[in-house]
DNA sequence: CTTGGTGCAAAAATTTTGCATTCAT
DNA sequence: ATGAATGCAAAATTTTTGCACCAAG
C-alpha cells in the first residue's frame, strides 16, 4: 500500500516496474516499459485502444494482442488496476495511485476520476460479516459532469 | 436477503411494469413481460445470455437482439439497472430493488450481492463539491467469497 | 388497421488464442 | 544460445444494426 505521485515519482515508478519484473524473472522489454509509462503518465484511466494509439506515435507497430497480454500481466502483478466501466471496454489505472472513485456522465459519456475513496473500512467490515474478504473495489457513480450540468439541454457528444 | 419474494410481490412488480409501459405509450408484449419476470424472479443479477437461456425454457424462439433491445428499453425506463461488472458483459438488476453492492470473487469468478449501500451521502456530497451531480452508482468489491476463503488452495471453477 | 416489436442474419467492437519470428537475458 | 515475448492473423464473445414479418392497441 505505497502510494506515489504520478509525475515527480515517474522514475521511481518505472524502477518499480523493472524491479517487479526482475523479481518474477520476467523480461523487461521496451514494449512493457512503454505501455507502463503511458499508463502512469496518463492522469486518467486508459483503454487498451488508447494505449495502442499512443504507442503508435512513439513505437509504431505494436499490436493489440501485445497490449492486452501486457495489461493482463501488469494486472496480475498488481502494478495496474483493471476495471469494467464502459460498456464492453476495460479501463486501466495505475495500481498504486491513491484509491479513487469514477464518475460516468450520463450525457457526454466521459469518465472522470473523483477524489473519493471507493471502498470504506465500513464496506470491508460489512462484507467480512457476510463472509467475504475484500481485496479492492471500484466505485462508479452515474450522473452529470459539471459541463453537462450547466448546459441542461446538451446532446450526447461522445 | 432483502429481495422481494418471487410470488407475493411479483404481481405488484409486474403491474408496475405494465403501468410504466402504458404511461409511455409502449406496447405490453409477452416477451417484455417474460423478460421482466425473469429479472425480478432472479435473486441475483443476470446477463443477457442467462435471460435468453431461461426464456428458451418457457418461450422458445426468443432472439438475443430482442432481449438486448428490451433490456435497453427497461434500462432507459428505469425499471432495471445495467452495470458492467464481468469483463465484457453487462449485468442487469431490478431498478427498484434496494441499493446494494456487488462482490466479485477473484477465485471462482462468481458475483454476489452484498447488503451494502454502494453510494453514501458522503460520496454524493464529495462529488457535488467537484461539480458532479450523482444519479446512481455501482460498487464492485473484489476479493474472496466465503467458500473460496475456506478452501485456500482452490482452483477457478467457473 | 397502423405502428411498433420481434426474429433472423449479419455486422461491429473488444478481447483472446496460435504460431512463427525476434529479442532480452 | 535459449526460451520467453512479440506481431500477425484469425477466432471467440458480447452487443448492435437492418430489414421483413407479425402482433398489440
Amino acid at each position: 500500500m505505497g502510494f506515489m505521485q504520478a509525475s515527480t515519482e515517474q522514475r521511481t515508478v518505472q524502477a518499480n516496474l523493472d524491479e517487479v519484473l526482475h523479481e518474477k524473472g520476467l523480461r523487461i522489454t521496451p514494449q512493457r516499459k512503454l505501455i507502463f509509462r503511458i499508463i502512469t503518465a496518463t492522469a486518467q484511466h486508459v483503454s487498451a485502444q488508447q494505449i495502442q494509439q499512443e504507442l503508435e506515435d512513439v513505437f509504431p507497430g505494436i499490436s493489440l494482442p501485445t497490449v492486452y497480454s501486457t495489461l493482463e500481466l501488469f494486472t496480475q502483478l498488481g502494478v495496474i488496476h483493471k476495471m469494467a466501466i464502459n460498456d464492453g471496454e476495460m479501463l486501466y489505472d495505475t495500481g498504486w495511485s491513491h484509491p479513487h472513485a469514477h464518475m460516468k456522465c450520463n450525457r457526454c459519456g466521459r469518465i472522470f476520476d473523483l477524489d473519493i475513496p471507493p471502498v470504506t473500512q465500513q464496506d470491508i467490515r460489512s462484507a467480512a460479516s457476510e463472509g467475504f474478504s475484500v481485496d479492492s473495489g471500484d466505485l462508479l457513480l452515474h450522473g452529470l459532469c459539471r459541463e453537462c450540468s450547466s448546459k441542461a439541454d446538451a446532446k450526447v457528444e461522445d
